[in-house]
DNA sequence: CAATTGTTTCGAGATATTCTGAAATATAAG
DNA sequence: CTTATATTTCAGAATATCTCGAAACAATTG
């Protein structure tokens, strides 16, 4: 019967897991995560095989995957060969780059898509199509309008979190509980750029795209 | 050759079908979705089989899913004992919807999870536990706290956002000086509530989990 | 109630995703 | 250079998910 402690860190890892699917990461991606997340120490490919009881190869992608998020980075140990990982302890900093990837999978792309629609159906009727119904050129032309506003506005409001990180957010949200805040002209030290993330070795990123 | 009407219908329900999987919904229901949604009138199910080129029963499952989901309803025709499906027009409560939806699977579930794992690792020490670290207690319980504390104001920002609807993010957005586009149509009040969803037989709902 | 029309369910098959295990590759040390 | 140690890759196996199609079910009509 494992500890308390152990016993905390398992539920954790496992309900982590289970998320993991919801934010666009398998499983396992989620649950090494987590496991580093729960952990001070960095752990080594050879620990995570073990206490999630994952192949060297699933292990080693998923590392992979969590190094190119920016979501764990790769540290050593002196007179050790082996790497070692360590998550992000800024839990601001681990949401922000959740964030970053989600807009750019999940709003960008349809952005685009939406935008290219309306310059079709923008275009000056060819001869051929004088049938088309202009009623539903102009309905379809507004849904996609106010599509297109609301993605906008939703990208905008992502850049905001992004920008005024974690304080301003807490703020934010009080303050509109009440009114709207007056611009913020003094926030504080707030981290918006990403840390390095330098591959050991070069290589084309192979996350890409689903 | 299809018109361009056709065509930038079709290159919606495409991308809006393949960004399904980012929202937690799968391809087919996305594509009815988007289907219906640059569709003004009401679709029925063999409308969806022939421009989807799906079976029967695949449409009927994803139709339910959506009705459950509150994303699309039911309607009729006089005279006509078919089903005809309709989307939310207004984008703002298509989003309300699925942001209630997310949070409820995504944020919820792993706030109950950090807070089981706290009671844990607080519970009082049995004697065969004495020789727990104190020291990675104290770590543990600090890290979840602050996922707690940021959790927590998560689901705040989404109550905000859920409480204020589109004109007051919109006007949020404009007035912290985010680029934003005018918005085009200006509707009326905003809505809040859902439609009533009556299943027109009683149904324990089968799309629960997953 | 039998016929007609429409909807839902569900097992089997098709697809897509993830994981393993072992071979190939890289790095450091002697 | 050779050996020892670590990491990555990738084809095939294992899983999970989605779809079809047909039978079961329900509602309406005559």
């Amino acid at each position: 019967m494992p500890n308390a402690l152990e016993q905390a860190k398992a539920l954790f890892v496992r309900r982590w897991g289970e998320m993991g699917g919801y934010w666009g990461i398998n499983r396992t991606m989620a649950e090494i995560h987590a496991l580093l997340f729960v952990t001070q120490e960095p752990l080594c490919t050879d620990d995570f095989m073990m206490q999630l009881k994952i192949s060297r190869g699933n292990a080693s992608m998923n590392l992979r995957a969590l190094v190119d998020w920016g979501l764990i980075r790769r540290t050593h140990k002196l007179g050790d060969r082996k790497e070692y990982f360590q998550a992000d302890t800024d839990i601001w900093h681990m949401f922000e780059t959740i964030l970053r990837e989600r807009r750019r999978r999940e709003i960008e792309p349809i952005l685009e898509t939406v935008e290219h629609c309306r310059e079709i159906v923008s275009a000056p009727k060819t001869a051929s199509q004088e049938d088309i119904d202009p009623e539903q050129v102009r309905a379809l032309r507004r849904r996609l309008d106010e599509l297109h506003s609301f993605l906008t506005t939703m990208g905008a409001l992502f850049d905001l979190a992004l920008h005024y990180g974690s304080d301003g957010m807490g703020k934010l949200a009080r303050s509109l509980g009440v009114a709207n805040e007056p611009r913020a002209a003094d926030r504080g030290p707030t981290r918006t750029e990403r840390p390095a993330r330098k591959s050991r070795r070069a290589k084309p990123s192979s996350t890409e795209r689903k």
